[in-house]
Parts: structure tokens; sequence; C-alpha cells
DNA sequence: ATGAAAGCGCTAACAT
DNA sequence: ATGTTAGCGCTTTCAT
């Protein structure tokens, strides 16, 4: 049906290897031969067959990346990144994504199959022993995850969490919750230490909120479920930092919904910076997830090309972003 | 390096072709060499080759979705949409953005590309004479812009349009603007269209504003202009109606900015409902995003099945949501 | 400078 | 029930 280099070989009056070589730019070709062979593959319409040629080649130039729950800003924003800097390679992305975290695993292994991407970005999962043996002799890069074994690209969560509580210290809140994660992943295990630790650094009391929201806690209704049980407490607190923007949106809500309002009677921080954050004015740490994206890829090629380098742990810093959501208390 | 069907042949001591017959679980294989292959295969820890396969089998397991701007929530809606459906067939998604409308060509070619994909997901890209030639052969399903020659998904914009302006009309709205877009694609068109013909119906005349924003009119910094020149008119209208969401948010920071506020000074309705619109109360016309993706997939899996079914052309009936921003006036 | 031929790893007739 | 073999469309030695 569609012409092949076979056709333009016969039609060139050359063997397929000379076809091959044209258009693959080998120098050892005449002039005026090389010169034939394009005019015909021009005129005939010729499309190396992607497929043909990666099994020749031993190389698909595709790369792929698996991503928990696309549902999530977070995870779009980053997916953008990744989407610029593959743009800008030779390759094509693949796009895995769960339903939720726990069924991670079924996308990872379509995307590791033999055959398919050449390299895989693996957003927001533990690599634990299973993981591993999987991951074995792929060519791999974490996002928002670190390992020994792998490139990743991480956010200092811990710094983070502490930056959000040492500002709400700062403009003088007394009484400073926090809203976290069941179960806990260990971003928002390092951002309640973060938080932990600016607090016992003041000497204050931590008061940790959370609600148990499976499959995946960074989510409104999370958030929301968590502040109702913040406002039902006898003393109630005046600030909140939340481990996500994702949950700041709900417990907002939660917020309004009882004739309360951010930050005149509860001051709140959220985490990651996602687009809406800064519509709602919502006070926040920012994770820088379209760069996370780029290098992610941008280090993925990298090694695609030199597999021998030590892998390398990228941790971005975190930065504050003050917004109308966690004013000073006039 | 990795076990293929011959070392598995060697093992079991029977030829590739049985190994082949086992994997692909045809009847014709004895009881108890099924058994054996099977065992060796997962002994020896088998994957099948994608490549391989597809080359073999002349099908890749791949379809692509080729979108124009990925730094939009419109589109981020929809993917999600796609890749849910997407996860539950049997293909994998090759995701295939530009940096804007103009250059999307580059980002169609890759995706057609022979051996690629099977069939392509082409988001909101008229198929002018260029592009009908690159698609011809190919499979494709057409979103958000519709054409004759294929299957199509879109939403009767003209209808959005009009069901806004006449929310606006039935609140009690006496000078209604549009905001639109410049260059007008086709949705945008519509949707004026629909809004000219509520207010004529009204007996009302149209006022239009509009930024030359290229490459990208669907914007914030496209709807914030455009509100500025409304602002800027010597009698300024009590309500608008504006062609995306997107542009909404950038006209109410325009709004803001100028010490009004929506509806009490100026009545807004957007068009999307993507999810901020909810959070900041935006009343708008829903486009049903997610449901677009998935069906789209599902459509461009029955024809990949059967490519003889004449072209279907869904065109989704949009719903009017009504939030804050357009509150009557008391 | 060019051609012949051996793969790449698998599927699918066609034989037996 | 199983094996042999010819592709799938291309790249890449190895000859000439």
């Amino acid at each position: 049906m569609s012409v092949t280099i076979y056709d333009i070989a016969a039609e060139a009056e050359v063997s397929i290897a000379t076809v091959s070589r044209v258009l693959n730019g080998s120098p050892r070709v005449a002039k005026a031969t090389r010169a034939r062979v394009h005019r015909v593959a021009e005129r005939m319409g010729y499309q190396p067959h992607a497929l043909a040629q990666s099994l020749a080649r031993q190389t698909t130039g595709l790369v792929s990346a698996v991503i928990p729950v696309l549902t999530n800003d977070f995870y779009m924003e980053v997916l953008r990144g990744i989407q610029d800097a593959v743009a800008q390679s030779d390759f094509d992305l693949l796009v895995y994504a769960a339903s939720d975290p726990e069924h991670v695993d079924g996308q990872l292994a379509r995307a590791l199959q033999r055959g398919r991407a050449e390299g895989v970005l693996l957003l927001s999962t533990p690599v634990d022993a299973a993981r591993r043996e999987l991951l074995n002799g792929s060519t791999v890069v974490l996002l928002d995850v670190a390992d020994a074994a792998f490139d990743s690209f991480t956010v200092d969560n811990s710094l983070g969490g502490y930056l959000a509580t040492h500002h709400l210290l700062e403009n003088g809140f007394q009484r400073i919750a926090h809203i976290s994660v069941v179960p806990e992943p260990l971003p928002a295990r390092e951002r309640r230490a973060g938080y932990e630790r600016a607090l016992a650094e003041a000497g204050r009391t931590p008061l940790i909120a959370a609600s148990d929201q499976r499959p995946y806690g960074f989510s409104e209704a999370a958030g929301y479920e968590a502040m109702t049980a913040l406002l039902a407490l006898p003393e109630r607190p005046d600030a909140v930092f939340i481990a996500s923007d994702a949950q700041a949106l709900g417990a907002l809500s939660a917020l309004r919904e009882a004739g309360l309002s951010a930050p005149h009677d509860m001051a709140v921080v959220g985490f990651d910076d996602i687009k809406v954050a800064e519509v709602v004015g919502l006070s926040t740490v920012r994770q820088p997830m379209h760069e996370m994206g780029r290098l992610a890829v941008e280090r993925l090629v990298a090694r695609l090309a030199d597999s021998q380098a030590p892998p390398i742990q990228h941790v971005f810093s975190p930065t504050l972003v003050v917004r109308a959501s966690s004013a000073r208390r006039v």
C-alpha cells in the first residue's frame, strides 16, 4: 500500500542499501545517486516506517511518563513541563496514567514493556522491592520521590513545611494547625516534619488533622473533611498549613460554609502553587512543577545517551508565595 | 540480552511457532506443551517485544492525541477524558502538543508517521486542504471541530452563546457586551453568532470587544485586555458574555483592578466550565470536556475495528451553569 | 560507491 | 499438534 524503500530502490535503480544510506545521510554515496534517490523519495511521498526503523535500530524514539492520577493539577503542571521538553527533543511521549496511585503498577508495567519506550519518567511512586525488580534494567527518572539507585527530582518538602509554618508564626498566629493526608505518603510526612520543626522552635505544640481519603488523600474532599474536623474543635485554631493546594481548596469551602473566611477567622497556607491558588488568593509553598518536568526529561535524555553516569538527586528548594489567605491579623 | 521466544523454544524443546501459539492463546496446542511453555516463559521472565510484535502484526497498539496547546484547562480536561478511555482500551496513548495552534502541523505530522499510531485524535484544528492531504488515509477523529469526511465531536457553540446571552437578558441586564477572540476561530464565531441571535430577538444591539492576542486568543491576557477596552467605553456595559473561561478570568482581574466587581458592576458569563470557574463562582456555559474526550476515543477504537462505517458528527448540547457572577441585579 | 544478505523479534501461512 | 519458513520494513555489516 504505502511506499517502502524497495519501491524507491526499484524506481531509482539502486539497491535498498543505497536508499537507506541516502535517507540516513551517509556520506558514502555518489552525489548524483544521492540526488536521484532524494528526488524519487520526494516524488513518491516516502515516509519511513517508524516501527520497522525502530526494530532495526533497536531504539523506539519513545519515552513514557507514568502518572499516579491525572485528576490533579500538580501532575498536570508537571506533565506540561514534560511535554515541553519532550517536544524539544527527538522523542515522542507516551502517557500512562493510573486511576489512582494504588493502581500505578499496571500502567508502569505497560510503560516498561520491552520494545516500547526507551526511558520512563515515574511520578510520585516510591520504589519498593517489587518495583525495584520491575524497574531493573530500565532507564528511569524519578519525580517527587527519591531513590539512590535512580536519578530523581524532588522538592525539599520539609523546608517547605517549615517556611509555611514559620511565615504563619511571624504573622502572629497563635494556634497553628496542620492538615495532612491519610495514608501519609513520604512528601506529606516531610511537610509535616517541617511544620513540627518550626513549631518546636517556637515552643508551640502541633495540632494535626487528616481525613482518611483512600485511595488519594491530596484531594479537595480530604481537605474539606479535615477542616470540618478542625472547626469542630472546642478551641479552634487561628491558622492552618495544609499539605496541598487541592486540600486547601476543600478546606476553604468548609470554612466558607461555616460562615467563616480566610484569613479573618483562620489563616490558610497550602502547598504546590497550582494555578487556582493565585486566582483565589491562596498563600502557598511553590514547587517549580513545570521545571521539574522539564529537567527530568532532559536528564532522562542525557542518561539515555550516557547510561554510566552516576545517578543524581536533584532537590529543588520550594518558595513561599504569600497571598491574601495568610495576611497578618490586624 | 533479554529473553526471546527463541530462548523459550530452545528451553522447552519446541519450535518458536509453538511458543508463539501458546503465548497468543491459540487452541491448537497440546495441553502438556502449553503448560510446559508457559512454565518456561514464566521462569525465564519472558516479556514480548512490543516493537517486534507490532511489526509482525502490522499494528502498533498506539493511538495519539494531537493538542494545539497544553497550557489550557479546556484541553487538559479533554485529555483526562481521553486518557481515561484509552486506559480502558488495549491501546497506549501518545501525546503530541504544540507550543501554539499555529505550530500544530509539525506535531500532527509526527503523530501521523507511518508505523507510529493506528489512529489519531485531533483537537481544535480545522481541516484545511493541506491537512486534508496529510490526514488522507489515516484514521482520525476530530474534537472541537467538524468535517464531513471525519468523525467529529463538537459542542453546539451557537446554542451556548444563545443560552448565556438569553440568561443575561432574563436577569434584566440592559447593555450586554461580548468578548470574542482575534483572530476568531470557528467555535468563537459560532458563540458570537448565538450571542447576536439572542440579542436580535430582544431587539438589542450587539457590542463586541476582542484583543488581538496571537497566536492564542483564548487566554487570560486576551480577556484582560478586552475587558480593559470595555471599561474605557463612555457608556459601560452592565453584563458581558465571554468566549471562554480563561478569558473570563482575565476579565475578572481587569474588573477587580478597576475597583469593580461581578455581578454588581458587571455580570459575567464565560464558556467551558473549567475547574476554576466553580471556585471563583463564574457563571458559564459547560462543555462536557471529559466526556468529549472519552467518547472520541471510543469512536476511534470502534472505527479502527470497522473503517467502513460512515463518519458520524456528534454535537453535544452545552448547558448553562449559573453561579454568582451573573446574579440578577437587586 | 554500491550491492547482497543477515538480522531485529515476532506472527502466520503452509507443511507435515 | 507441531515445525518450517516467509515475511513485516528497515539498518548494517561484509563484499565487491
